[in-house]
DNA sequence: CGTCAGGTAGCCA
DNA sequence: TGGCTACCTGAC
């Protein structure tokens, strides 16, 4: 086991906001697999211990090495803002692997998180590999290519979202995926759109909890919502609309004041 | 037991 | 470009 010293940084509020799907709590520990790791951790205090994965991994995965304070700080535009970030303080954008999040999230289209969760799991249990920590024993995410026999994938249960996910599979490497971090936020899009089932949203998750791409907002029903209430007196916009007001309002780390907006909208009704 | 969902593709004006 | 609608299926 490894112990390290965190500083703003909240486990439960970044593993439970929704940007990441393969996440168990048992025991007072989290359970969290990334492709082909699954680690054991768990909080006290400033002070996070794990077992599964190294310290420049950890690091990286929790983006510890973000200067939240500073962006939080950039993003508090006004007291909505104030609120949402006192009220999730802590909460970080995990660095997913593209693969991973990429299928993820193509998965996530006009389902609900317990759904997308069992489809990621299912992906996992008929194309990865058994892996333990401890007496918690779970599969790893399979690999591009590897995704490659439509029967084990409907077993998955992913509905039309399975065809999506098969010819990703089928079409792309990690290099291609990998490639997009040189390029500007824009064309990193447009390539990701050239992707059956990735969009404006999708691809915005993509690029924000996997390629670092802080400016990406992703605007799902619950942002769209949230957004029209609080800065379009409660009208309908386009959702181009809103993505355009966000780039100009909160600037480059448009992202961050996304997930903190979907948290405190989820969370209110929840 | 219906309704509807963390959207997107395809089609048409 | 902008506005439909069908789409799998299981949570609620």
């Amino acid at each position: 086991m490894a112990k390290l010293k965190t500083d703003c940084f909240n486990l439960e509020y970044t593993l439970e906001c929704g940007q990441i799907f393969r996440v168990n709590k048992q025991d007072g520990w989290y359970y969290v697999n990334a492709m082909d790791k699954l680690i054991k951790i768990r909080q006290n205090g400033d002070t996070i211990e794990y077992f599964g994965a190294n310290k420049p991994f950890i690091t990286n995965f929790f983006s510890l090495d973000v200067p939240l304070k500073k962006i939080i700080k950039e993003i508090n535009r006004d007291d909505n803002m104030k609120l949402a970030t006192k009220e999730y303080e802590g909460l970080r954008l995990i660095r997913q692997h593209p693969w991973e999040c990429l299928v993820s999230f193509i998965f996530s289209a006009a389902s609900n998180i317990p759904r997308i969760k069992s489809c990621v799991d299912g992906v996992s249990k008929y194309f990865g590999k058994k892996i333990t920590v401890g007496d918690f024993e779970s599969y790893t995410f399979p690999g591009c290519g590897e995704i490659n026999d439509t029967q084990k994938l409907e077993k998955a249960r992913p509905g039309f979202r399975g065809k999506y996910v098969y010819e990703a599979s089928a079409s792309i490497n990690e290099n291609h995926l990998e490639s997009l971090r040189s390029m500007p936020y824009e064309e990193a899009k447009n390539v990701l759109k050239e992707i059956k089932g990735v969009a404006d949203k999708v691809a915005d998750c993509v690029l924000l909890f996997s390629l670092d791409f802080m400016e990406a907002f992703p605007v799902d029903t619950w942002i769209n919502r949230i957004m029209q209430e609080l800065y379009f007196e409660n009208n309908p916009v386009p959702k181009k609309e809103i993505r355009t007001f966000a780039d100009e309002y909160f600037g480059r780390y448009a992202g961050y004041a996304q997930q903190y907006l979907f948290m405190h909208a989820r969370n209110r009704t929840k």
